[in-house]
DNA sequence: TAATTTAGTGTTGAAATAACACTATATAAA
DNA sequence: TTTATATAGTGTTATTTCAACACTAAATTA
């Protein structure tokens, strides 16, 4: 029989977290050495179990808090990974999250707490279990992301100049933009305030500094947008 | 501790299944009279629960073969659910996945054993727990999908005219379409193949056949082509 | 004051897209 | 047998979008 609730077939749900941040530079993301067996030493994404009467999406937000002290941070459901052995220990079935971060403000002492680095996306180590899967499944979301939501400007921070946003898209995308052409795309999406300060550390010219207009932000995510890098 | 593997929390995982298929007009869902409690008599997806070593894929096949006999049907994992109170007997959290299936090949019999029904998109009634949730993240995930994978072709018999493809994703998208334009859109693709024979039902001047060529159906799904309508 | 470094700014050709209407063909009815 | 009918099939053009491209401006430092 299909449909009979039994106690027999119950089954460990984890939480594991992809988490994105930007250096300016490179795509990051937040790995852990695991400080237990099985794969002690080695790196993995941040995980944790899924309590009962928890609702996943907190979970994933309690683990990320957990690692890094952030909180109200923008996460997205990726998938559902459920191989028999993923998991040596245990049969374990694990919902995976992405999370992207400004890592401006981040907890610089509770990460070193729990042995976490930042790695770059190229050149990140290999990691356990499935976990590299998982990486680049997250990847290739955050990449049609872009194109759906104005979803850079989670991992900016709040101030930023034209140059990081692109620099930001180049990352994720991993291919250059025309300077030009990259400009005018972002202004046609009507988020971006131009503020009357500039950024003097880059350039001797300096640069304006952006910030994103919420109110515009928030309708733009219900009328839902494309964009096209 | 975040990372002990404990007994404790382990927790019911079921499956549910939204199968769409297309009767040359609307896009459709097969539903189930559910049969017993709770809600008996409302309709709902079909749905079962995860075995002990089973994945999650081999779980949506089966239990989509189970009511409809079907076997080899494309499917794609969906989304997690896990509001607390989604399933009022038990906390159950439930994987969604969604088939698309040939309606022409379907067994009947079977279908109607389990008080199954199909019912077009457009007018379906209201589902049990979050099952409506998921039936619109399906649609909205089906339409994305078409362009980024020759999908429509999973839900027409082996031979179509071009009619039936246009009405088909005519029905997905919820828009007309432009004759001309769609098919050379379509032709672009260069997946399809024309063949010698005329559908002689539909009109007086009969349309041609068209199959789909598995081949070049293959190495466009590894290119990963994008298809706009 | 000259040199340096990054910021900032428009145009144009190419490509893709959207809008659009008439003829062809087989059957059924007169 | 002729005519009416219903759907199939077929290209062109204007519009929009996209991609490629290079020089001047401004502030600092030497």
């Amino acid at each position: 029989m299909l449909n009979s609730y039994s106690a027999t077939d119950k089954v460990l749900l984890a939480v594991d977290c992809i988490i994105f941040g930007f250096d300016n530079e490179d795509l990051k993301i937040l790995l852990v050495k695991r400080d237990f067996e099985p794969e002690k030493g080695k790196w993995s994404l941040m995980g944790g179990f899924l309590k009962k009467d928890e609702v996943l999406n907190t979970a994933a937000t309690r683990i990320l808090n957990y690692y890094t002290g952030f909180q109200d941070v923008y996460m997205e459901q990726l998938y559902t990974f459920s191989e028999i052995d993923r998991d040596p220990v245990e049969r374990t079935i694990s919902v995976a999250y992405y999370a992207l971060i400004n890592v401006e403000n981040h907890n610089e002492e509770l990460i070193q707490n729990y042995n976490a680095e930042w790695f770059s996306v190229k050149d990140a180590p290999k990691l356990i279990f499935d976990h590299d899967k998982m990486l680049r499944h997250a990847i290739s979301r955050l990449r049609y992301r872009t194109s759906t939501k104005p979803i850079g400007f989670e991992l900016l921070p709040e101030k930023f100049t034209m140059r990081q946003l692109q620099k930001l898209y180049e990352a994720i995308l991993s291919k250059e933009l025309d300077k030009r052409n990259f400009i005018s795309k972002i202004n046609s999406l009507d988020v971006l305030i131009k503020l009357d300060e500039k950024d003097m550390l880059s350039s001797r010219k300096g640069s304006y500094l952006y910030t994103f207009d919420k109110e515009k932000y928030e309708e733009k995510l219900l009328n839902d947008f494309v964009l096209n890098l």
